[in-house]
DNA sequence: CGGCTTTGACCAGCGC
DNA sequence: GCGCTGGTCAAAGCCG
């Protein structure tokens, strides 16, 4: 009966938040109050390991003040049976209360996860808002540079049926030397204009553009970005869970692997292709770049792949889009935000810019091997247990002058990009893992931190899950899962 | 027989 | 203007 008062009050007592201050113990109590309820606030203040997000205190003190016992594992309640002694009802009212208090501490994770996801809205919609006041205020400049064009220019027929084909914004805002090299789109143009009898492109045309108006990042200038996996294979392209056909094959200049050409087949007019190329220096190393959105749904197999490059791309997209890309990666909170990442517990996928290829590239490092996970508990109890799931991957970015700098400064001046955060909520929502992860998490907490070996081999062992899952190959890249968790930050 | 791959040809962009 | 290169086409062949 005692016991329970005492589950009450230290209820109370964590939804009051009393146990971060640390002088609440000598203040709040009563003076003829047992020592036994100072040690349940001393076990109290680990348990509430992840309310330190918003209240800074002192981790090593809560972890030497309450590390307890041979085996490393403190619930807390250990210190109530060492004051109590030892007895069957102890032992039933010890389970319940542990029970309770790892309930009390569900709930709240839910409502912290329910709160970063209401933030996360937040952050998207100011960032949807503005990229449309961008978008606008690019469309209405470069319309009246347009309007000038067309007056000094008289369009000949045939090609200005195909530039009317472009969306606007295509027509308007690529840059020239874009619009000079051919893309996948004027080649379909070319074929209409050749009649093709065999392929009925211009219906497919028709659908594909008419998608692309709807998509509002196609609108974007550089909307022909492409995102390049690199990853270690024997095979001769990676299962990326989408089928392909191939169309070409070609030997590329500076390179003895020929570069070879596949067009999506899951749908008719789907305009993804994307070409395969082994690294010349290492041959084990296969070089995919995916080019375009799918205009179909995608099996669970390749929703990964897909969401991946497409987030990928949609932040390469966001980021040139913000007038210049260069300029945001070398924005100084871009070098602010290394400290944050050198945290990171993943370095295996590492995402490089190239601003310097004809069209804007990203690419998908998935060669290197991931690095072992030593996360600092400042790490867990800030960004909480789903920045350790697997696939939270350390993405970093180099601008021209190859100075390392990171991708996620993007969402520092800048909210993530839709698709990205879309992508990356949906699989944490699908996640697995995450209830796994997250008990994981806690009872390594309760654990004090002795179970380190432990955790970092469970989520060693998800990294190992998640980067073959999917993939027969174990090539296919997987989602950033966890990047929300501390890209909202 | 339909779908896919192979492979030579073609075209456009770009640099000299 | 010419040659090089990347990207694509399409006929022919292969395969299940």
């Amino acid at each position: 009966m005692e016991e329970h008062i005492q589950d009450r009050r230290e209820i109370a007592f964590l939804h009051s938040g009393e146990f971060l201050h640390g002088d609440s113990d000598s203040k709040d109590h009563q003076p003829n109050e047992s020592p036994v309820e100072r040690h349940h606030e001393s076990s109290i203040k680990e348990v509430d390991f992840f309310a330190a997000k918003s209240q800074p205190f002192d981790l090593g003190h809560v972890r030497t003040t309450t590390i307890v016992g041979s085996s490393g594992f403190n619930d807390g309640l250990g210190l109530v049976n060492s004051c109590h002694g030892t007895s069957s009802n102890d032992g039933d009212d010890k389970t319940k209360t542990q029970i309770s208090r790892l309930k009390l501490e569900l709930e709240r994770l839910h409502e912290e996860n329910h709160k970063l996801k209401h933030l996360l809205d937040e952050v998207s919609e100011s960032y949807n808002d503005l990229q449309r006041r961008v978008l606008l205020a690019r469309q209405t400049q470069v319309e009246g540079l347009h309007h000038k064009q067309h007056e000094d220019v008289p369009q000949a027929g045939s090609s200005q049926a195909l530039e009317n084909r472009r969306p606007k914004d295509m027509n308007h805002e690529t840059p020239a030397t874009t619009l000079k090299r051919r893309s996948p789109d004027d080649v379909d143009g070319r074929d209409m204009h050749r009649g093709s009898p065999k392929t009925p492109r211009i219906d497919q045309n028709k659908s594909t553009n008419h998608e692309e108006q709807q998509n509002p990042h196609d609108q974007l200038p550089y909307r022909k970005a492409r995102v390049s996996v690199r990853a270690r294979s024997d095979a001769t392209t990676v299962n990326d869970g989408c089928q392909w056909r191939k169309y070409g094959q070609k030997m590329a200049k500076g390179n003895p692997c020929p570069r070879a050409y596949y067009r999506c087949t899951m749908a008719v007019g789907c305009p993804v292709r994307k070409q395969v190329q082994r690294c010349a220096e290492d041959t084990t190393i296969l070089t995919t770049t995916y080019e375009g959105n799918h205009n179909h749904p995608l099996p669970p197999s390749a929703t990964a792949m897909a969401a991946t490059t497409s987030a990928a791309a949609a932040m390469l997209l966001s980021g040139s889009s913000s007038s210049n890309l260069h300029q945001t990666l070398s924005s100084p909170s871009a070098t602010s935000s290394s400290s944050f990442y050198h945290n990171f517990p993943y370095t295996s996928t590492i995402a490089t810019l190239s601003a310097s290829a004809p069209f804007p590239t990203i690419t998908l490092d998935l060669t290197n091997p991931p690095r072992p996970l030593q996360p600092p508990p400042q790490f867990l109890s800030q960004y909480g247990p789903a920045a350790f799931l697997p696939n939270a991957n350390q993405i970093r970015s180099m601008n021209n002058n190859n100075q390392q700098l990171l991708i996620p400064n993007l969402f520092g001046p800048q909210a993530p990009p839709r698709e990205m955060v879309d992508s990356v909520r949906a699989a944490i929502a699908m996640d697995p893992n995450f209830t796994a992860a997250l008990a994981a998490a806690i009872s390594n907490i309760i654990g004090g931190g002795n179970n380190d070996n432990n955790n970092n081999t469970d989520i060693n062992d998800n990294k190992v899950d998640a980067k073959s899952g999917g993939s027969s190959n174990g090539d296919s890249p997987q989602l950033p899962q966890s990047c929300t968790t501390f890209s909202t930050n």
